[in-house]
DNA sequence: CTCAAATTGATAGTAATACTATTATATTTG
DNA sequence: CAAATATAATAGTATTACTATCAATTTGAG
């Protein structure tokens, strides 16, 4: 019996040769994500990767350009499965608000494996881009990227989200910034949460950091 | 006549010899800026500075342990400026929701070189702090520069604009979480309207910015 | 003013990074 | 089964991120 398997569509700009068209490109993938949660973007390089699938740097090269693609590919991986997500927990909800609820308890909350993804494993993909997503578009090839459509994916389910507030508030006139705004915050709080707690309050906890976002969204689109 | 100099006093654990304190530790700083705004974090380093400056990277060495220490440097005397700033703004003010109002006007609001601290540009370094910034504090060694003092400047700040918060509304319970947000959000909003304006609306423009910020800070606290 | 101490510049060197190139071997597919 | 393709193995280059040594220069304490 065929287990059921979800497909997540990731940019052609976003790889050099499809990683999941072939078992290297999966382990590739899967102990990438592994070994970068391990030891953050800094640290990592494809000939450690290599090593620890017992390939080589030019196979890995052959997939993807360099680390920093790599890392908006799973970048652009997160928000692809997280929009599947969101439309699936929003579908036939007609009102905007409980949907917004909704969307920002599936932001908020620390995700575990999807196991319908073999090769991803959520739970890590989520502190991965928490701790490093901002170096994807933070940097001075941000046009050159974004023309290439690194960040697709982020601007759709910022659009998505935006119609929402839309919905509940037509003339509110910043929906884009508001929901880019707790998108971003919903990681950072998170992490100063664990790291720096002084830039926050008790964040570390899922319900807080819900709390805290739905209330300031609701009350800002009031 | 002596001009009036402002000393910003950045910690000691973010340089090996304090670069205020000689000719050449003054021009790492004046030119190390320059050409971080020119070329970005990622292909910096202290050989292309030591060239600019006729100088050696050795030289350098002795003055940051490395550039990442360098970005923390001025990542501190940023904020160490704006709290000198900020205070200064509202002395002397009664009302709170003023002093937020200032304060949120200080924060998004272009700045242009203070004349008082000869060798930093702090336009620039506006710039160069909204493209960097988060990179000091979202990498693997975060707590033990923490612990070090690498953030002390940051949030004491966010500590002070907190203050000001639970004076407007003493029951709100995430002052730090919302100062963090909004602080962090200034960047992220005016870099978005500069290269991703799809994920904003029209956040370039200095108004726009201090108009969605304030009015967000204060509904989510009224 | 002078001698000692500290700072800087010049030069060299090392290990690691971020790639590119070549070729032999294995695997897939038509 | 042959041809095309993918991978592994190996080598090599330029740059980065440092560290070390030492001579020349500057500074500052008595």
């Amino acid at each position: 019996m065929q287990q059921s398997v979800l497909q997540i569509p990731v940019q052609e700009a976003l790889f050099l040769k499809d990683p999941t068209s072939s078992t290297v490109g999966k382990s590739i993938l899967e102990h990438g994500l592994i070994l970068l949660s391990e030891i953050g973007l800094e640290d990592f390089t494809f000939k450690k990767l290599a090593a620890k699938i017992s390939s080589t740097e030019s196979t890995i090269y052959r997939y993807f350009e360099n680390k920093h693609q790599f890392l908006s590919y799973l970048f652009n991986f997160y928000w692809a499965w997280m929009d599947v997500n969101i439309a699936f927990a929003t579908t036939n909800i007609d009102d905007p608000k409980e949907r917004l609820r909704r969307i920002i308890g599936l932001i908020t909350k620390k995700v575990s494996n999807d196991v319908r993804t073999p090769f991803i494993d959520e739970a890590l993909l989520q502190d991965v881009i928490a701790l490093e997503s901002s170096k994807t578009f933070l940097s001075k090839k941000v046009d050159e990227e974004n023309q290439a459509g690194y960040f697709l994916q982020y601007k759709k389910l910022v659009d998505r989200i935006s119609a929402v507030i839309i919905e509940i508030n037509p003339s509110y006139a910043y929906p884009n910034a508001l929901v880019s705004t707790i998108l971003e915050s919903s990681f950072h709080q998170r992490y100063f949460g664990n790291h720096l707690p002084r830039l926050t309050n008790e964040m570390h906890i899922d319900t807080r950091l819900e709390d805290f976002l739905l209330d300031l969204c609701l009350k800002t689109i009031a």
